[in-house]
RNA sequence: CGCGGAGUGGAGCAGCUCGGUAGCUCGUCGGGCUCAUAACCCGAAGGUCGUAGGUUCAAAUCCUGCCUCCGCAACCA
């Protein structure tokens, strides 16, 4: 056991569905990190896992016909098989389902009761199912629905615990602000102006309606909600608070949090205050990324643009897909994704950099000494000392960008000494020498160095690249003591006497053109797919795809609370300040009136005026940013734009529908 | 005047903290080489550094106004 602890985590995913490219550049960097510190001599702990708990899995079981747990099992394997098939050293597994955890967070909910930080009061507010979250009226969207998915949301108003979240607003804002938890800190300010200066919410931390969750110990009734649930992953994994472990001592504070920036919030905020309620030390830093958007856009069902890493891997390689991943991912903000921009990274920078130097300098020291060096050599320090200098470098310099978390400028550095390598070759011209057999010790050295190179390259990319190494281990007669950490600073450890072996295209060049094609094949027939079944799903009409599921029924006195009329547009406006608001004076034929309206996205004023609309005429007026709106205009949804619903100039205005 | 980020050769980015020859990767064009995976190496073209002012001997870099884009927040009765 090492003195050296290391602890990593990733968020735990949500297994409502198959994991996808997004969960892969979280936990592939993770990964990355945890086998780095591993070659440094570090006790490492990288923990991923799923929360498994929640109303929107309940809901997904009771559609498939199974229980929760049965549901989740079937998910959670199959993100085991990523994680297999991606090579992901995972050392712990956590399943919010798991009966450790259970007992841990149920014992926290009592500690924080017990110090008065959680209380009991009421909630009330609309709740999205599918993504199990509360809203308040405000976050809705534009058609009241939930912000997130664009579904219907619920009233709901219960009994609910919450957590005081006031208390730590000073300490949360100080360790924003004034320490390196948070990475980027760019994000430090937007939230600490957004969240903690206009006062924190108290959080709610339990819910009656869901059955799926962990039951509140002194309160039966309650289920833990999301967050004391989810969040504490992170401890009970090294058994805080349970006897499945004991490793909270020695490897909490966390060093690294890894997360993509939609749930920032909830590690930068919530997370610290529920350790400061618990007294634990904080984690040291908190890594946020952007997400990976496809051509631009961010990558989501509905487009049928996610792209199945488990497809990509097959075609390219497990280890392709990673570095492409990996060196296209800067902290921060989002890295786009694109058939085309993957399929040039693998083959500028795998094939025709670390590959082609691979199969060339291996080539060569076959070709011209039958695989095996002889010892004497001569060096010529005015070509050889810049490659030697870079390559006995390297390994610090690695060291630090890893430290820093920017895996990008890590790997960007180990491609410097490829390119160098190859650069080398030129300027050495090993063919000229080998002319000559006087020439012989020379290019023997020349052949050395370029191993060398590759051989310190490759220890260190292998943390990245974790099953192609090995392969040019193998074929560059590298020992596993030779590529160790240690020696990775170091030049000259491979023998003198070295045999090499040429073995397979380590990454074949991709037919670029050809590769976008039946990508873009694949790609579209899952869009095809992604539609039919969200048609099956929705409903049994043909024509109902992608529209929302029909009400509950009503009856006809219920229709008639509501007072249609037909309306005149005399004059509208935007409203400045506002996105989406336009304000409306309509003529409903009693008079004028005002009506605020958030259509502003999809029509223009000119639009409007003079067109005549159906007006919701007798609805409580409400003031939208600060604009009194008497009444509602009624459009219809298509996908997420509006339309405004025109009607018949000579319909008279004050027209009663019904 | 809500908070924050960004605008740099065809594409994607660095440089801005601490002003002083505008750099990297990919792409394009020309050349070289032949060990190699049509790979590698060299060279060239291509930028008013969003815009208008200001400070300065000197501004991509500092200051001010404006424009555009993107997140987040407040509103789509």
């Amino acid at each position: 056991m090492s003195e050296k602890k290391f602890f990593i985590t990733t968020p735990i995913y949500y297994p409502s569905g198959d994991p996808h490219i997004g969960h892969c550049y979280t936990t592939v960097a993770c990964d990355s990190i945890a086998r780095y510190k591993r070659m440094q001599g570090y006790d490492v702990i990288f923990l991923t896992g799923t929360d498994e708990h929640g109303q929107k899995i309940q809901q997904k079981a009771a559609e498939k016909g199974v229980t929760p747990k049965e549901y989740v099992d079937g998910i959670v394997e199959n993100f085991k098989n990523l994680w297999s098939y991606m090579n992901i050293s995972y050392d712990r597994y956590i399943r919010t389902t798991d009966d450790y955890h259970i007992k841990t967070v149920q014992t926290i909910f009592k500690t924080l009761y017990d110090k008065g930080y959680i209380y009991k009061g009421e909630y009330t507010g609309k709740y999205c199912t599918p993504c199990e979250s509360f809203w308040t009226q405000s976050q809705l969207d534009e058609n009241g629905c939930c912000p997130e998915c664009h579904r219907a949301v619920t009233e709901a108003k219960e009994e609910a615990y919450f957590m005081k979240m006031s208390p730590f607003a000073d300490r949360l804002e100080k360790l924003l602000m004034e320490t390196d938890y948070l990475r980027p800190k760019t994000r430090a300010a937007e939230l600490v102006n957004n969240f903690i200066k206009p006062g924190l919410e108290d959080l709610c931390v339990s819910r009656t309606n869901v059955k799926w969750g962990i039951p509140v110990s002194f309160d039966e009734k309650h289920t833990v909600y999301v967050w004391i649930d989810a969040l504490t992953n992170y401890i009970s994994a090294l058994g805080y608070l349970n006897d499945e472990y004991n490793d909270f001592d020695s490897f909490w504070p966390a060093d690294i949090h890894m997360v993509a920036k939609d749930i920032m919030r909830f590690h930068a905020l919530i997370w610290p205050a529920i350790l400061m309620a618990l007294e634990l030390p904080l984690p040291k830093h908190l890594a946020v990324h952007g997400w990976i958007t496809f051509n631009g856009q961010k990558m989501s069902k509905s487009l049928g643009n996610v792209v199945d890493p488990m497809i990509l891997g097959e075609r390219y390689g497990a280890d392709a897909i990673r570095y492409h991943i990996l060196r296209e991912m800067a902290l921060g903000s989002d890295s786009s994704f694109s058939n085309e921009i993957m399929i040039n990274r693998i083959n500028s920078d795998l094939a025709n950099g670390l590959g082609n130097l691979v199969s060339r300098t291996v080539t060569m020291a076959e070709k011209y000494f039958g695989g095996t060096l002889p010892e004497e050599k001569t060096a010529d320090p005015a070509l050889d000392k810049e490659l030697i200098s870079m390559a006995e470098g390297l390994r610090d310099r690695v060291d630090e960008y890893v430290e820093n978390t920017a895996l990008n400028l890590a790997l960007a550095e180990i491609f410097k000494l490829i390119s160098r390598a190859n650069k080398y070759i030129d300027e050495t011209a090993p063919w000229i020498l080998a002319k000559d057999e006087a020439n012989k010790p020379r290019l023997a050295c020349v052949l050395y160095n370029l191993l060398e190179s590759i051989r310190i390259s490759t220890s260190l990319l292998s943390a990245f690249m974790p099953s192609s190494m090995p392969k040019v281990w193998a074929q560059i007669g590298a020992s596993a003591e030779d590529v160790s950490y240690e020696n990775a600073a170091k030049f000259g450890v491979l023998p003198a006497n070295v045999t090499v072996c040429r073995g397979e295209n380590l990454f074949p060049r991709i037919d670029a053109e050809k590769e976008i094609d039946a990508l873009n094949a694949i790609i579209s027939e899952q869009a095809a797919k992604a539609q039919a079944a969200a048609q099956a799903a929705q409903s049994d009409d043909r024509d109902g795809a992608g529209l929302e599921p029909l009400a509950d029924m009503i009856g006809i006195d219920d229709f008639f609370k509501s007072d249609l009329r037909v309306a005149e547009v005399i004059s509208c406006e935007r409203i400045p300040k506002s996105k989406k608001l336009l304000r409306l004076m309509l003529s409903d034929g009693f008079g004028e009136r005002q009506v605020v309206s958030g259509i502003a996205k999809w029509y223009a004023p000119e639009d409007l005026i003079g067109k005549k609309i159906i007006l919701v005429a007798n609805l409580t007026p409400a003031k939208l940013c600060g604009v009194e709106s008497q009444g509602m205009i009624v459009a219809a949804s298509v996908g997420e734009d509006a339309r405004v619903i025109f009607v018949d100039k000579d319909i008279p205005n004050g027209s009663k529908l019904g």
